[in-house]
RNA sequence: GCAUCGAUGGUCUAGUGGCAUGACUUAGGCCUUCCAAGCCUAUAGCCCGGGUUCAAUUCCCGGUCGAUGCACCA
């Protein structure tokens, strides 16, 4: 067994966290099962994101199709953009952009060629790799969506989404009335995505099939600070900007305050799910000294994002491993839905008082054009608004003719209108985060190994709120009256909603261990005293230190110290 | 996808052209008054498909999965 990674992926799989999926006819790489611990595992990490996403910040859940018909994604530029024509050189095997070679050859138009055509262009040109002559190559097409049909016959084309991030906009104008038609407003989504990875190597860090967490929150253009932003305008921690990663100098510590003020971070709206993402990832258990904000590279920027974050996780074995992106893409997604569905994205914002507008109107006077121009009475109306004549007539150019409008024909008449607001396109402020790689980095951050009485302890310091299996309840001894009275108590523990789990299998270091090891912060053991005193001993985890307590107040304590709200340290012994 | 290497109970592992080792785990029992103790018993395995052979877990071919390097990574 040789480093962490090999560890926790033995452990994750022999105690039900994480299994290859459909094992029994040979897994397939880049799909895994969530098994019992892990599925409760990862629903307590969603409930978290839930809680600092929809509860706090009052981002509503949408739930959308994971199949989208194929306009969704030209729009997102995922058919075009996700979709690379390729081909192999069949001596050296190397893997080649077939529309970049052509180009890179002074071939005219190659990037829309066809595959065929590309094809018959490409036999004559050398590989750029090995320099032989490529001869006949086939060129195919590479697109990291998977695709499907919708219905039988001739089928409409369909897509399995590669990013939750499509349903907040295509939902757009009906979120827009949801939030009754005012900024700032957003929605969020916790779903599966897939990808079609050429090789999906890196076992869960790398996934066809994942799940994602992305909000959309959408902005005024000229209102980029956030209203709760004093929520975390000192929160402090280390931001890898540009200029530090082309300087190769350390993250620098600040405030988000100080970051949007010195013009590091674009804005109050970035800055403030910076914090909350920090804020997040160290709640659900991943280590702040393995965290990291860095910021994207103008070249690895997408063109249209003002500014774009990663949250970078460091792992024992992947390195650092780009877990969730911030970033603001500005009104990029709707215009470009816009675009595709011929449907408006946008907002009406009403000014505080109607703006009032003097504005020259040129009234024509119809009844004595029409019989004048016949046909061409429209063309010559429309010039005449255009060009604003003065009280002496004027000569217009109509369809390449000259032609003198008199001014009996029209009327001028200067009057102030009033425009009572004006029509905007949000900005959309999006953080993206990767369930299964905070799920990973998590096991990998809590996982430690010990030396307890010359035996190897291992144990999953999972944050209480994270862990599976929130108490478990022994009996001390397997008789004399124990097991009933530890099976009743978990049986009350659990009609209070607390994940309880009963074990009376063997000994008592041995159950604590069984525990430890997939994480469960407390140990409730019904001894001989519990019958005379109604006491019972709780054993925390991680300090593996045990106190009496009154088995009857168990639900709340446990509730208190699973929420946070009381720690093991502070309890007193009855 | 290419190249190299690997795959034996749940886990780690020995070994073999002819009954497949051992340890741990798990389950049942005995014992045991708080951190993987001990004893007895039980369950459970040669990655999949084809070929060679009287006989294949073992040899050969193909595949799957994993590790490593290359390529790919919106």
């Amino acid at each position: 067994m040789s480093d962490i990674y090999d560890k926790i992926m033995d452990l994750v799989r022999r105690r039900g966290f994480i299994w290859p999926a459909s094992e029994c006819y040979g897994s397939v790489a880049g799909f895994i099962d969530y098994g019992p611990l892990g599925s409760m595992m990862k629903r307590r990490i969603e409930d978290t994101w839930r809680e600092f996403y929809v509860v706090r910040e009052g981002y509503y859940e949408i739930e959308c199709p994971t199949i989208g018909q194929e306009d969704v994604f030209i729009a997102s530029g995922h058919v075009k953009g996700f979709s690379d024509k390729m081909c192999q050189c069949p001596h050296c095997k190397e893997y080649l952009r077939a529309d970049h070679i052509a180009e890179g050859k002074g071939v005219q138009g190659a990037s829309t060629m066809s595959a065929g055509e590309l094809a018959s262009v490409l036999c004559t040109l050398p590989c750029p790799a090995c320099e032989e002559v490529l001869g006949e190559v086939e060129v195919f097409h590479f697109n990291l969506m998977f695709q499907t049909s919708i219905g039988p016959g001739s089928q409409r084309k369909g897509y399995l989404r590669p990013e939750t991030a499509q349903g907040m906009f295509t939902d757009f104008q009906r979120l827009l009335r949801f939030y009754r038609d005012s900024l700032p407003f957003g929605a969020v989504q916790i779903g599966k995505s897939y990808r079609n990875e050429i090789s999906p190597r890196q076992g869960m860090i790398r996934l066809r099939e994942f799940t994602q967490a992305e909000a959309e929150i959408f902005v005024h253009p000229q209102e980029k600070n956030h209203p709760f932003f004093p929520r975390y305008a000192e929160y402090r921690m280390p931001l890898l900007g540009i200029a530090q990663q082309q300087e190769n100098t350390p993250a620098i510590e600040t405030t988000m305050h100080e970051a949007v003020e010195s013009g590091l971070v674009a804005n109050q709206y970035v800055a403030y799910y910076l914090a909350l993402t920090h804020h997040l990832l160290v709640t659900i258990g991943v280590n702040p000294q393995k965290l990291r904000f860095r910021q994207h590279l103008p070249d690895e920027r997408a063109h249209y994002a003002e500014d774009c974050w990663d949250a970078e996780i460091f792992s024992e074995r992947f390195g650092w491993v780009e877990t969730v992106g911030i970033a603001d893409r500005t009104d990029y997604d709707l215009l470009a839905h816009e675009k595709q569905s011929g449907e408006r994205f946008a907002v009406f914002i009403p000014y505080e008082t109607p703006r009032r507008e003097r504005r020259v109107r040129v009234i024509a006077n119809m009844g004595a054009l029409g019989p004048r121009f016949r046909g061409k009475a429209k063309s010559v109306a429309d010039a005449l608004a255009e060009a604003v004549p003065g009280p002496d007539g004027i000569t217009l150019r109509i369809d390449g003719e000259e032609v003198f409008i008199s001014p009996d024909l029209y009327q001028v008449k200067e009057e102030e209108i009033e425009i009572p607001g004006e029509e905007i396109t949000p900005h959309v402020i999006e953080p993206s985060y990767g369930i299964d790689r905070m799920i990973y980095a998590v096991l990998e951050h809590s996982y430690a190994e010990e030396m307890v009485n010359e035996e190897e302890r291992r144990v999953l310091r999972l944050p209480p709120r994270i862990a599976p299996i929130q108490v478990a309840v022994f009996p001390l001894m397997n008789r004399d009256g124990l097991p009933e009275i530890a099976t009743d108590l978990a049986t009350r523990l659990k009609a209070k909603g607390i994940m309880a789990e009963y074990d009376d299998s063997g000994a008592i270091g041995r159950r604590y261990r069984r525990q430890d090891e997939v994480g469960t912060p407390f140990a409730v053991t019904v001894d001989y005293e519990t019958p005379e005193s109604g006491t019972v001993t709780l054993r925390d985890r991680d300090s593996m230190q045990q106190v009496r307590v009154r088995a009857d107040t168990l639900p709340e304590l446990l509730r208190s110290l699973v929420e946070g709200s009381t720690t093991f340290a502070s309890l007193s012994p009855v």
